[in-house]
DNA sequence: TAATAAAGTTAGTTTAATCTAACTTTTAAT
DNA sequence: ATTAAAAGTTAGATTAAACTAACTTTATTA
């Protein structure tokens, strides 16, 4: 059994091999950050969890999860997609409040909770951010969605997902009327700074760079 | 904040506290055995708790809980069984299999998931043990129950709970046909070894003192 | 009341997870 | 091809929570 530390350690590899992409392999720094800790901390940790077989790695290489590694992060990004999931749909908690609360939640120990918790929740596809939650079998349903950013002026689109899970962000999001789901039109682009014009209901706003890097569409 | 092991501790002592009764206060190896970890080491811990004022205690004295102590316990008790209570009635848990899990849901740190909760089960009073669940002030309702031992030959009762959480003596409990709210009448009690002869829905048993002492009646 | 037992404390050790400071290896840039 | 920067590692220290062994205090009992 690990620790919750362990498992933390483990989920944050998963999220930076999907984002460092096929086969790459995670670095030391990069994980250290992720998990706020000091490098010499998160090499410590790699010593351990190769020791249990979760990733390969060696001296100065780069990090590789093993399928029992990724096993084990995939159950607990379930555990923590099903538990929001359930914050929101049952608890009347708002998106921007139930990540730091499922973070706690993804480390409680009990498979019947989580195949009993999916069930009362009707085996949900996706969390209140759009994230696909993991079967038992550790598969999700991955959407061929696109950054806002990278829709072309005078496309439609639909806001399937957000990246950002920081309450400071979602709660922008609901300021210009959006959540998932909703539909966006882009209007228009500044080459200068990148920031587009989208009318999201009828309403135009402006916004930045940034913002469009943190909104997931699908065409429509 | 507390710790996991804190929290553990304070609970433990809210327990003994009103086992010993009435400002009689708690001895150190009570509560190292209560926690199953050596003197030494709840005498450390002990000396944390003061620090941070949640006890009263002198070096060879007993242990006492502060008024802050005893809130933070009934917290965590009100938390322990409002899950299972929630495993109970929401996720088709069985009464034996709720308390493992609640031991590691009561330490979730949420006020509003506490109240989300409670709201969401509607305001429950006992849990699935028939034990009172404390409100947000930290107040129980108190029910005058007995133990069925000390129910005489010929009366009537109405088991309202168990002491004893272990899933073996709670799958006894059910393998009898016995449950919350049943009636119970004493048929008989031996004095040799204060077995006891009950019959649950006309049907006969005999159990013995042991058993007689884990179950909560009131007259009926 | 003196001896013995029980209860409680202290000192020193261990393990997990973190840190800082110093060192080594790899990568990037001149 | 050197050199400087970035990335990664090692050594040693710290904190929380546990332990054992030895000691002290309090309670019980002969
Ligand atoms: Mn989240
Ligand atoms: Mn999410
Ligand atoms: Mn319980
Ligand atoms: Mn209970």
């Amino acid at each position: 059994m690990l620790s919750i530390a362990e498992e933390n350690y483990i989920k944050r590899l998963v999220y930076l091999s999907l984002e460092n992409g096929a086969g790459d392999g995670v670095g030391t720094n990069e994980l250290a950050t992720g998990l706020q800790v000091k490098p010499s901390t998160a090499n410590d940790m790699l010593k351990k969890l190769r020791q249990k077989e979760l990733i390969d790695y060696e001296k100065y290489g780069k990090i590789h999860l093993t399928e029992l590694g990724t096993k084990i992060g995939m159950e607990i990004i379930r555990k923590h997609r099903l538990w929001e999931t359930f914050l929101y749909e049952k608890l009347e908690f708002t998106w921007d409040e139930v990540h730091e609360v499922a973070e706690q939640l993804e480390h409680i120990q009990s498979e019947k909770l989580v195949e009993k918790l999916d069930k009362f929740l009707g085996f949900p596809k996706f969390d209140p951010h759009g994230d696909p939650i993991p079967n038992q079998a550790g598969e999700m349903q991955l959407l061929a969605k696109k950054m806002l950013a990278a829709v072309n002026v005078g496309e439609q689109c639909k806001m399937v997902a957000v990246k950002d899970n920081s309450a400071v962000f979602l709660n922008y999001v609901v300021e210009l009327g959006l959540g998932i789901n909703n539909q966006i039109e882009v209007l228009s682009k500044q080459d200068f700074d990148d920031s587009m014009e989208i009318r999201i209901n009828g309403k135009t706003n402006r916004v930045s760079k940034k913002f469009a890097q943190n909104i997931y569409v699908i065409a429509d």
